[in-house]
DNA sequence: CCGACCGGTGAGCAAGCGCTTAGTGCGCGG
DNA sequence: CCGCGCACTAAGCGCTTGCTCACCGGTCGG
């Protein structure tokens, strides 16, 4: 099985139990992808789980609570994958083109889990939203330690390392927005070709 | 003047009137791009701009009529931008680099009309979406043309040309998510390095 | 000097929202 | 075969929402 697979495979949520809460959070983020946090009503996640809505409140406190675990189960799994590549032996080209590749592959992938984890985060509460930016800076902080790395070692030819670890994780992020299941790129072809761009804006001497 | 002072300088709905209808307007723009459109009552707006609700429906049928508004103005300017670059004389590179610097200047300076022009879209009833779709194509020609001018021309070197105008256009776009105004970069600053990183993207030889 | 006009207001309607509560059906230990 | 616990429902509460409408005050042509 590939990494790529692995990525793909395993459904974020899968350790979310009982049922019927799993039920729950997968209608939410459907309903959430598709029409955004504020235009979901709770009527509308109870009934995509075929449920009532006062159902929702055994499992949920709250509308903003099944958001909040949403939106955390999500960033956790892509700090594990850019941590995963930055950690990962070989070059830093090597290791930022896995970096890209996989996330960029579970950005396309699921990407209606990645649109609720990366655009819906202004719905979190104060103290919520606190917590999952903590987890965004751990993204930061692995992409930023790869270029970092490229830098020392006089592979990557990057002015201005903040800057670039921005663009590099914008470009990814993004994928969720307008990656279309409908459209004629597979997420393994998104995540090779979007591996091949970053490598080019970072000035990676190409392998020899 | 600069053509960054130019984008920078002329406030996007300069041309609404009257007053009032103009203050509705930046009110709308301020509330959505803070909360969404979802999130913001019209009472929010009408507040903001020191009018009392039923103020909003003398100038505007409905809510989702000033975000129409709204998008079309916005969306007018960016297809203007990067047609004009298009347009422009001088080589593909050099018209690749205007584009992306003036498309990005005008998404970090005015990132809150940008933010709501970009990420309200799905709010819009589907008659206006459609119509604001196809202002987006017209962006996606504009930035294809040119990178299809410098393949041709031996310049750039791009395997798949409408895959790296998504890419393009995608990390431009995406300014608009993550400028903020207290953070240490300007504006100029954003689009003169998003323009290297863009340039390197799609392998423009270094000018001689 | 007047009355038509028009941008703007105060109060409020119908609908829909997040969430609660009293009650129901069902599985299971004794 | 009973009765308890619990996942789940029907009904609905209090509130906010987008939007409306009767009314008001300043301006201006005649």
């Amino acid at each position: 099985m590939t990494a790529t697979e692995e990525i793909l495979d395993e459904v974020p949520w899968s350790g979310v139990s009982p049922d019927a809460a799993r039920r729950l959070m997968v209608a939410a983020v459907e309903a959430f992808a598709e029409r955004g946090y504020h235009a979901t009503t709770t009527r509308d996640i109870a009934g995509r789980a075929g449920m009532s809505p006062a159902a929702l409140y055994i499992h949920y406190k709250t509308k903003e609570e099944l958001l909040h675990k949403i939106s955390t189960i999500g960033h956790a799994k892509a700090v594990a994958i850019l941590q995963s590549a930055a950690d990962a032996e070989g070059t830093p080209a090597e290791r930022l083109e896995q970096a890209v590749r996989h996330f960029v592959v579970w950005h396309a992938g699921h990407h209606t889990t990645a649109r609720v984890v990366q655009y819906e985060l202004d719905a979190l509460d104060a103290e919520h939203r606190a917590e999952v930016v903590q987890l965004r800076r751990q993204c930061d902080a692995a992409v930023r330690r790869i270029l970092t790395d490229g830098v020392k070692a006089g592979d990557f030819e990057v002015p201005d390392i903040p800057g670039a670890t921005l663009a590099v994780l914008s470009l990814c992020i993004d994928v969720a927005r307008w990656f279309n299941v409908a459209g004629r790129r597979t997420p393994d072809e998104v995540g090779a070709s979007y591996a091949d761009l970053v490598l080019r804006m970072v000035g990676a001497r190409p392998r020899s």
